[in-house]
DNA sequence: GACTTAATATACATAATGTTCATTAGTTTA
DNA sequence: TAAACTAATGAACATTATGTATATTAAGTC
């Protein structure tokens, strides 16, 4: 089951070409109002080989979307060790942070506008999912063992989690990453164990609006 | 400086028979591919008359959008003594998450449409300002007189803390506000303080995947 | 070099947009 | 209540983007 297909050149060079035209228009705006035309137009493409390739415009944008999500999925996958699959329940399955921000520090033109509100809303969404099943899928499950003693249920608390997780992410990205992966991960590792209130060291301080 | 400008009786009724068409609308399609000609149709309106209040789709949608915000943050908003102006130093300007929880409440059908990825993606950036604003102002100025000894950029920790909040809610809209609004905001106020592994009671049962 | 297939150029039917204007109907106010 | 105002309608029209079809050219494969 080998995974390349042998894809012809030239439509990998269309796609590439379609796909750099999207992000490029994206900066200056939103999803809604750009046009198949625009793109291909920006492409250098005749519209035709638009239809080609994708339905149409919903189309191309999701098939976007999913190739470049289906990348960090491999790139935050733990590696398992394929030739001895007895090995595979090791131990330490976690997925790190640190390879998120990574991945995301390179492809960072890309997740900036398509996490911006001019860029795709279900890439948002489609992330969060991501993060919630790579990311904290080793800790849900064991929310899910201690379950009975919780008081708090246990969808809000995936949201809470996985919601500030992205809202880093695009804070970063929107400051154009002053910061390194390796700081971010470990910050947002302590905002997860000790809570906002606690790492800003307002515990005593403040009282909360409730 | 009177707030109502007297307007046409014909003309609330055209804003809201299209507000309404339009939140039906979302209820099956996304809103990028609802048309003006839908809009109006479902609102038994003349396209005509749509141009005759909004420019194009963008502007009504804008338009709607923020009427429902400045709505939210006037509910949200604590209570001034108008009439005493000397008064309003008093304290407690504190914005309660609950008051939040109950506006949108009493707005799920639209918060709900308007949140998830069929609806306009402005409309969380909005709300993740307003909260970030009104609910956590307070907040977030105390963290600026203590920012010395901070070790996490401010910038951070306020997304975090705000997106955490926006996910609460959009995982409770999901729900369809399976839990009072007062059990919500005394949650949240718990993953504020405590932060999520501690209100898991995970704190020693779990390594984090940094 | 022959075969296959992607990209082009072009044309066309369809649908939504945004504008205009004369007419009808509902509101305000003098 | 009649006159004056203005919102909504209906209809027409130019424009733009969409999606499809087809014959031709160019590039990649065997």
């Amino acid at each position: 089951m080998s995974k390349k297909a042998k894809v012809d050149p030239r439509i990998k060079r269309t796609n590439k070409y379609l796909r750099n035209a999207l992000v490029e228009l994206l900066k200056d705006k939103d999803v809604t109002s750009i046009t198949i035309q625009e793109i291909t137009e920006k492409a250098e493409l005749t519209r035709g080989t638009f239809y080609l390739h994708y339905q149409d415009k919903q189309d191309f944008l999701m098939q976007s979307m999913n190739e470049v999500l289906e990348e960090l999925i491999e790139q935050v996958k733990p590696k398992q060790n394929d030739e001895n699959s007895a090995a595979v329940e090791e131990k330490d399955e976690s997925v790190s942070f640190l390879k998120l921000f990574e991945f995301i520090y390179e492809h960072a033109s890309y997740f900036k506008v398509m996490l911006s509100d001019r860029g795709l809303p279900q890439f948002r969404s489609h992330m969060t999912e991501i993060v919630k099943k790579r990311v904290y899928g080793e800790l849900i499950s064991s929310i899910g063992e201690a379950e009975d003693g919780l008081d708090i249920p246990k969808d809000i608390l995936i949201s809470y989690i996985t919601s500030a997780h992205i809202g880093v992410i695009c804070s970063w990205l929107e400051s154009d990453m002053k910061f390194s992966p390796a700081f971010m991960a470990d910050k947002l590792t302590s905002l997860t164990l000790l809570g906002p209130i606690r790492v800003a060291g307002l515990e005593n301080k403040i009282k909360l609006p409730y």
